[in-house]
DNA sequence: ATGAAAGCGCTAACAA
DNA sequence: TTGTTAGCGCTTTCAT
């Protein structure tokens, strides 16, 4: 194992004092050009490059961030998570990933390791955490952002989509199909995106004099959610509802199987189907579902301009709640109101 | 924001020296008891927490493991990322992620990215990289895995699965079935997993003097993937495979749709059609993929291993090529063979 | 524009 | 078992 090449190695070799070599790695310190060349010509004949950790050391920017995340399963987030490390990354930040499981315990030592690792900020995808951890972040000076989840008590920076219109959207276009019996399949209900859509969805109903007709509990995964299917549709025809709006598409697509290849119903004929999150396998044409848009671009987009307002100016930089609005992406999973016009 | 609690406070604190706290957090460094019990009460009073960057700056170990990443829209990977990072902070390791395009130039430079956070480890998934910077991490002492990747010319540690064998088995599957033309999909050629899928299963149609009846180039992406599923069965009906192979089931799955949506042709009545990897959404009903199961557990586990042996151990570790077999999983997008007993 | 010196927070020898 | 000393590789005053 060759040497490691040093700063210092690389000022001998050039004939310069230390400092002018990490003065020429600084972007915007005044060198000469001749120090410049003399410099880069040394430390490319010796493969310098600088160390990181110990530029983080001294400086206090370790341009590493934090990201917490639960579970990729639901297409949303790998999507995401590609996205992010993406738009960081041309920021000159990369991301140390710390898979958690959703208790609030976990997620709170998990965020002690993270801060461990003196991350210039967290990104906190898909969970929620305790107030005192936040406070325990603001202390050491690290900006935390909640992606995807938000939380009322805490004044904690946050981007998602508007659920709460999101849900309403959905509602307004079942209600304009004409359906009667209108259902709902909740995540778990720990999740404020669950809340909201629910909330939304729920509010928009009852302005149109329209109860739920059922609700069952699908808790975000996969086998809960066919149970819950199960209890929601296998009942006789004429207590079968019409329509249901499921809290996301990961679990609608379950509730898809189940309809069609357990049940032998059809959809939408016997039942329209609507998710939410517009994951890659909505637009798969053996599912084919009608869904509200999260725009992961700009939930993206809006993440990484609050980390770096925070890190580059954390007097200023104040804590914001975003919500983006989210198209219906009409498709076959349900029937279309009257006269609707793609 | 509150000063940063150094060991040397709690030292202060506990009345003892810096070295003493040093070795409370250092497992199995010589302490007594009651030092131990000082120091930790002085800790947990200032919630001091080691400095893990300034810890690595004089350990020489980060306790950070690289991860190069292309593409996580393929299932596979997002669920395998979840399983090794998890199982690396069960072993005190994090994951810094750094996504990549295909092209070996990018891949270098994100190489010396990688090294120059000081990582103890990296892991390559879904991507190649040049020989040169293959010695330049082990000139740096930073063992490299390559996941579900190899490579033949230079002598890097991979984890795969025995693509040749499971190419095979698809084969024989679909020859039991009495398959009379039968195509390949093929996923992006410069890849290892794509060429030796293609290999396995051409050389078992050889042996039973069956001759591929058509072949694409799908590239592993979707559009690509659409274009060559039209080329293959839009045509008179006798020239139309009765199936294929796609050599993963994130293409298959556009296969599928443009056979049965765009072509109106029924799965597996009309063609069978096979997939390699068994991500979640092969067990979908709508698609019921039969496929070749990638076992990402002992493939993570195979990774997690030979990473320790390297970074624990790096005179005696050996570079080894795992090859994991995996099983054929029968459902219902292909034809069964007469007789076939699930 | 440049160099000397100090030190970021920690661990590793060494001595006691 | 414990404390002392040195130093990981770098940036940052502070002089010059």
């Amino acid at each position: 194992m060759a040497d490691k090449v040093t700063s210092l190695l690389v000022a001998e070799r050039a004939g310069v004092s230390q400092s002018a070599v990490s003065r020429v790695f600084t972007p915007g310190a005044s060198v000469s050009k001749k120090t410049a060349d003399k410099v880069r010509a040394a430390a490319s004949e010796l493969g310098y490059r600088p160390n990181v950790l110990a530029r983080a050391m001294v400086s206090g920017k370790s341009r590493i961030i934090g990201l917490v995340v639960a579970y990729l399963e639901n297409q949303f987030y790998p999507v995401a998570i590609e996205k992010l490390s993406k738009a960081l990354q041309k920021h000159g930040y990369h991301v140390l990933v710390f898979m958690a499981a959703e208790t609030i315990e976990n997620i709170d030592s998990v965020m002690d390791e993270i801060l461990d690792y003196q991350v210039d900020g967290i990104v906190i995808a898909s969970v929620a955490m305790s107030s005192e951890i936040a406070s325990r972040c603001d202390a050491a000076g690290v900006p935390v952002v909640l992606f995807n989840r938000s939380q009322d008590i805490d004044d904690i920076t946050s981007v998602t989509s508007d659920n709460y219109a999101g849900g309403r959207k959905v509602a307004e276009f079942l209600l304009a199909g004409r359906h009667q019996k209108i259902g709902y399949i909740a995540g778990w209900e720990g999740a404020s995106t669950q809340r909201d859509r629910e909330a939304g969805f729920i509010s928009a109903l009852k302005e149109a004099d329209c109860a739920l007709a059922a609700r069952q509990v699908g808790d975000f995964q996969t086998e809960q959610t066919r149970i819950a299917a199960r209890k929601m549709f296998d009942v006789p025809d004429d207590q079968r509802p019409d329509a249901v709006f499921v809290a996301n598409d990961h679990m609608a697509i379950a509730v898809m199987d189940v309809i069609r290849f357990e049940l032998g119903l059809k959809i939408p004929d016997d039942v329209s189907v609507v998710g939410y999150d517009d994951v890659p396998p909505a637009a798969w044409l053996a599912y084919n579902l009608t869904t509200i848009r999260q725009r992961a671009n700009l939930m993206v987009d809006e993440t990484v301009k609050a980390l770096r307002e925070h890190i580059e100016n954390p007097q200023e930089a104040i804590t914001r709640r975003v919500a983006i609005d989210g198209p219906l992406i009409v498709r076959g999973s349900a029937r279309l109101p009257k006269g609707w016009i793609g």
